[in-house]
DNA sequence: TTTT
DNA sequence: TTTT
């Protein structure tokens, strides 16, 4: 079976703390929620629209332990891992489905403490324009691969 | 907002026809599901398991359009995207959600029928084996997948 | 150190076979070549343009055998690894760098055998227009996300 | 052509500023190194070991000036784009080869002054302990990438 | 040096 | 519901 893949990689902010789940035979796995943004322009309106996408993360036993020991609510992680979509019976006989990113790889970005230092200490804020430009860059890059000298 | 990433990537075989909805105002989408394996050895028994993905693929306007023309059921494709939880209210009152993944690029990377053309004439399975190889180098993380209740 | 990421995830075809170096403690390395092509349009010709780019790939131990087993000139291949750029000096006194795929994960995906016995068979050239699609959507994706109703 | 993927995903700190370049018919580029690290203990003396790669980065048009404008030496940046491998003949007559990191998309995550900020009020080093945990998952790799003599 |  |  395979020559498949199923890769997922995120950046984004916990919306909450790890919370941890032991199971009888010494394993445990934790659980928390990333949220990831886009943001676009709305052509007709001209207006700036952000959205948020929320993305249920899993860990298991000693990659959960030390999420739950280093990351609290607001810090910033990379993750990556597997798609898995689990279902269940609801209790009005439908099928239910919960999608997970099942974490086979995770880094530390920064941690909430940090972004407020530094949002105390500095006056421009660079992300929102900063972010803005890789849409731009999608755009200009085809148009332009051909002519540039280099 | 931003400085966040969502990606996914898939490489996977289509279930089902690409079904197609158009807009009035001119757009339309595709859907399709891709599924993916993951293979692993069960530690304790020894035997060998498969489980299969299913991956909920939507795709926009052109680019629709061109997978509605060349893929079908059972060919295999590359799809590179963005993770979207949609969610709405059930007839109960309670909230559903549905994981799909809003393909950003995509690659096809073989038909059913070369599938085919080519199990007609060789001898040897060459995937399965082969692909047992990627495992080798993550055996630690696969070979307790299969003790965890969840 | 590290809160870092060095990915790299190509699919694309042998150029050479499989060269295995063995070591003296039991270790082993393979090496072989893989051809990437982009293609555009040059804006000011109108004329279709594709470069091809080639990677080092490098794999070891268990993989590169596994790999030397099954993969051949000329065949389909994803592999996901890390970037590393290898420097020496050059017989000249100055340094010379080389920059490799180290292999971490891999799946194999259509032989040459596979891809011939396709083409004996089909009629129609399924890849060039398909593949020319990708592109497409990029654009339209981002400008039109917001008037599409799901 | 294609049915290929050519993609580089890269988190790292600038090793320098950004440099650009302008051309005639008013584009231009800008040029980075981004270090990376991967760490592991050496199985034989059990030390802790950290490499570090570097990365020659190439952004283009717009989102050159953004990186211009944003990024200063130390940042941590998101990177994501394609690998192209350029060459060209040397005094010697040999042909050379550099490999660079063609820019598609990016995202900022943390200036150094950020971290600075961070370093001054924490007390514990949260990133070398906590990346660590990110091997944990892929053991069996890290452990022997240190007794190849290539 | 690959592939379509 | 796919593929090997």
């Amino acid at each position: 079976m395979s020559g498949t893949l199923n890769k997922v990689m995120l950046i984004g902010h916990l919306g909450d703390e790890v919370k941890m789940h032991y199971f009888e035979g010494g394993g445990c796995i934790g659980r928390f929620p990333i949220a990831t943004n886009e943001t676009y322009t709305n052509k007709t309106t001209g207006e700036r629209v952000t959205n948020t996408d929320w993305h249920n993360i899993v860990v298991r036993n000693k990659a959960a332990e030390i999420c739950e020991k280093y990351l609290s609510k607001g810090d910033k992680v990379y993750v990556e891992g597997r798609l898995k979509t689990r279902q269940w019976q609801g209790e009005d006989g439908n099928t239910r489905y919960s999608t997970e990113v099942q974490v086979q790889d995770f880094t530390f970005l920064s941690t909430k403490k940090e972004s407020q230092a530094n949002a105390a200490q500095t006056q421009k804020p660079v992300q929102p324009e900063a972010t803005g430009s890789a849409g731009v860059e999608k755009a200009s890059t085809a148009e332009q691969e051909d002519d540039l000298p280099f």
